[in-house]
DNA sequence: AAATAAGCGAGACGGTACGTCCTGTCTTAGC
DNA sequence: GCTAAGACAGGACGTACCGTCTCGCTTATTT
């Protein structure tokens, strides 16, 4: 019995937020800037986010749903290392996402609920998807029975987060296979 | 020829920021919180540092100088283990380091200066401990030839700094066994 | 379509504007300082008035609207001697409303924009009725018609604020009688 | 058994604070500015004087010592004309002297010590010449015995200080002529 | 069809931090 | 004892954004 949600002006805020990121990092997205540039009211975003990383964040949720694949012809090693070159593309890709994300991990050492969100609905479904990886690797023999998979998961994509972050080695292919290279998981 | 720095106001000011950050992160520690709880003027902080930040790194390097150890008796994995335990130790001990770290460390990643600096200063100097351990080890021939150094030391380390950041589990000795468990670069 | 201009606000912002004024002079009267006093925010000051001068102009313009008198029944000399004491009594009343007339007056020495303010908003129209009464004078032959209007209204009433600038002097009813027996505009 | 003050460094610093009142109005004559411009050190201009304007009236009376004049042949009128041009050519002539004491002025407005020292050093010789040329006139019959000698020095100067004040009309050799056509105090 | 309720743009407002500028005081050292 | 150099606390500046608050208009459902 009322007016539902303007999806128009939903995705205009996702649109101006991650443009915006990509321009000035997440400091030059503000909800006024945001606001200004999707043509909406700052009140509006204040309604339907907490900040403008969880903006961003929503943004970033949305324009990579289907990262998650199935390839059971894969042995255990090559769906890991398609997972991973799928990441790297993804932060190396055109820009846009590679920065967005770089911006939300950063802002999600200093915001909690951020952090919470971020964990829950970006890292946790991919670690989800690489722990069962690992675990199906298990049960087929591809893979050694006493590691802890959590800290397997941790090995395997860390390096990649670690220097997305502080930009001291390049995020790229060679690491991937590097890491694999020095991974002691498989059987 | 002029009237020296006050070494005292400089104390003041990295204590003073090190327990904001402590307290409600670094979005709490800003230039006017530290000037208030420092006793000092804010101008004199914008004199010595370029964000509150930067100040937080400061004290953080300060406290922490004496990290690097030297023990030729101990085999590469142990050399290793020793390091990581230590930088384990150094993010739970008192919650304090940790925490200035975490929101160093986030901040690095909207903040080239800054990510500069830490690279610099903290991150380069422990890599470059942990790289010489490993090229050491292949001289003793304990360390594989092949593997990429630098891709190692991300392999050993990220996954703690990663946990740091996203606490999505728990950054303790288990942890530390495990990625040794899992590293594949011992002859 | 919009949230309405606090008028409360604004009459707080002027009555601490004067006050302050009346109290330290112009110096005391800082956008700081009236915020303080008024319970509004600066920013909100910064909105409305270019300084602290131009807020207290506006005081005054609003404290003194009714000064424009019409007495056709007045020869020219008790018409200009009516508009003078008027003029003395408003900048000795209470002591407010002449100090904050000083203070606008000494400040426009240094601000144009003030200065234009203080021309077309307070002294033109006064001087507009000053000149309009010795025209008037001069159709009724109780002024001489060679004069120069604009320097007759001068020489009238720039002692008075001459005296209130320097001080060297009292601002009195003796100073308008003495001023108007050695004025030769009379016929 | 002390060092004597530096006079080279005094004038550098009237001379500084000049220029930068000529630039940028008094505003702009902060002793940080002049200390920069002189090339001295601020803790020398505060050691020597109050104020910026304080300075800046130092150097406008050091810059016109030699303005009373002695002229007994000339009649009372002539010799107030005289004097009344050399005001106007004094501020109008090369824009400096005109701006620093418009500065000056203004500044008085809101600091009673500047008031005290420019009405007893710059406006109160002056203010003394005139009168003693209207009792000179008095004695010689030129002036009428009845009038009010302080307010007829009011009379016939403050109008020039008024206009340079405000703006809102020239300050030239018609207005002195006006002035002293609508002077009644002539016998 | 009208009433109702929420969505929304616009903009005012108090609040807080920003980074800069100047003040007045101080400390140190050179002349 | 004058001076230059510069550190420091303090306070105001003008700006930006935040989060909240009226407003009044628009847009769907729901009686």
């Amino acid at each position: 019995m009322a007016r539902p949600r303007s999806e128009e002006t939903r995705r205009a805020a996702l649109i101006a937020a991650v443009d915006l990121v990509g321009e000035g990092g997440l400091v030059a997205a503000t909800f006024s800037a945001i606001a200004a540039r999707a043509g909406t009211s700052r009140v509006t975003l204040y309604k339907w986010w907490d900040s403008p990383a969880a903006l961003v964040l929503d943004a970033l949720l949305e324009g990579t749903t289907a990262s998650v694949t199935h390839a059971p012809e894969l042995s255990t090693r090559d769906a890991l290392a398609h997972q991973m070159h799928a990441l790297v593309e993804l932060l190396t890709d055109d820009g846009r996402t590679g920065a967005a994300l770089r911006a939300v991990t950063a802002q999600a050492g200093s915001d909690p609920a951020l952090r919470t969100e971020l964990v829950e609905h970006w890292l946790g479904p991919r670690r989800a998807v690489a722990a069962g990886l690992l675990q199906r690797g298990q049960a087929r023999g591809e893979v050694r029975e006493g590691i802890d998979v959590e800290a397997a998961v941790d090995v395997l994509f860390a390096p990649l987060y670690h220097r997305l972050l502080f930009g001291h080695g390049p995020v790229d292919d060679r690491l991937v296979d590097a890491v694999l290279d020095l991974f002691a998981g498989f059987a």
